[in-house]
DNA sequence: ACCTATTCATAAAC
DNA sequence: TGTTTATGAATAGGT
């Protein structure tokens, strides 16, 4: 008896009686309340000795029933007390279900791009105080995820720059003492096998420099 | 969680989970239950975007029904589930065109579900930096409007006080001024009908009252 | 149909 | 998903 029960009260807290926007809550919300229902229909059946039938298809498409006599008796019985006789009609009804699923989808695809331009800032000025609230809330959350992840790259980024630039310098160490070793040895031996492996050491060094152009480029 | 389970207890006494033997009980809980059961039916649908088909027959053979979306619709998809997919149809072409429909408009939903998420900062692990930045700057337009138009509601709202309060002020005014006109003819005067204008003016005032807390309560 | 005492269902938190 | 708990909902029995 509020005013505009708008409101449905339940539990600890309380429940717009309206779609629950977030995933979890929503799926948490949809066990429970389903085995509740499915309880309910099993105790109705038994101890009103009636014959029920119900089908939950959850949002993902997830399939969940309980027929107290038979699925397809019970559906037959209501196609005879309450469909037209005729709407059996294997062509008619195979027509009238690709076009409520169609239909359905399309709807999916509106309220998605309502939700997008809500995002987006767009077409607001319906929204009262509260939505708006909320969406800012949301806003605020991605922003920082974003940023969160922007962060993580450019951490990443250094962490990759700094261990490239040890290596290189390991590697120019390696090289210093081997030029050195070289020139030492420059004025006693003239054999082409040290020659050889100076040239196999430059290959290796171009390779590494194309490898830290590769995988350092990070367009900022 | 009691031992056995073989007593259902609910309401003010207690219930065996077996047929009630008393017909008019019987009926009197049949009627209660079976109202229970649509109502419930019908928020898990709300609540949590469910498909929901619920068949009822009392033993006397009345049926009552609650379907979300369209019982032949969610039947015909119970049969598809549930009973074997038979693919070589003679309507099985038409039904590849259908489906092919349907399956664009589900990548559509897809594409719009993957941006929805962006937006809010979930799955963006493999998003590059330039999308996370142009992504960041959406938002943070987004973000501009909403609180844009925040402050235009809580201006309009400011406004709508101060015009309030000056009607307000105005009609006191007036009535001070009435006030102390009856105060003057107290002495000569004993006449109803002044008397009958203070009680009209008291319930102009009651009403405006009124009015303002209808036209002024922002939730905020 | 309404009322009330009692039991149930369940939202939120963990 | 399972458990716990606080709170409002559902409902049995009576009128």
């Amino acid at each position: 008896m509020d005013d505009g029960w708008v409101l449905k009260e339940m539990g600890r807290g309380k429940v717009e009686l309206k779609r629950i926007e977030n995933p979890t809550n929503r799926q948490v919300t949809f066990s429970k309340r389903r085995n509740g229902l499915l309880k309910k229909a099993f105790e109705l059946s038994i101890l009103c000795d009636a014959e029920v039938a119900l089908l939950i298809f959850s949002s993902s498409g997830k399939v969940y029933q309980f027929a107290s006599h038979d699925m397809d008796r019970t559906v037959a019985k209501y196609r005879r007390e309450v469909g037209l006789p005729d709407s059996s009609n294997p062509q008619f009804r195979t027509m009238e279900f690709w076009r409520s699923e169609i239909d359905e989808l399309k709807r999916s695809i509106n309220t998605l791009e309502a939700r997008l331009k809500h995002l987006s800032g767009e077409d607001i000025l319906a929204l009262g105080m509260r939505d708006l609230k909320q969406l800012e809330r949301q806003l605020k959350i991605g922003v920082e995820r974003v940023r969160s992840r922007k962060r993580r790259i450019v951490s990443d980024h250094a962490t990759l720059l700094k261990r490239r630039h040890k290596q290189l310098q390991e590697e120019n160490s390696r090289l210093h003492k081997r030029v050195k070793l070289k020139e030492l040895q420059d004025g006693n031996i003239s054999s082409g096998l040290v020659g050889e492996n100076a040239c196999t050491m430059f290959h290796q060094r171009i390779v590494h420099e194309e490898d830290f152009h590769n995988e350092t480029n990070l367009p900022l």
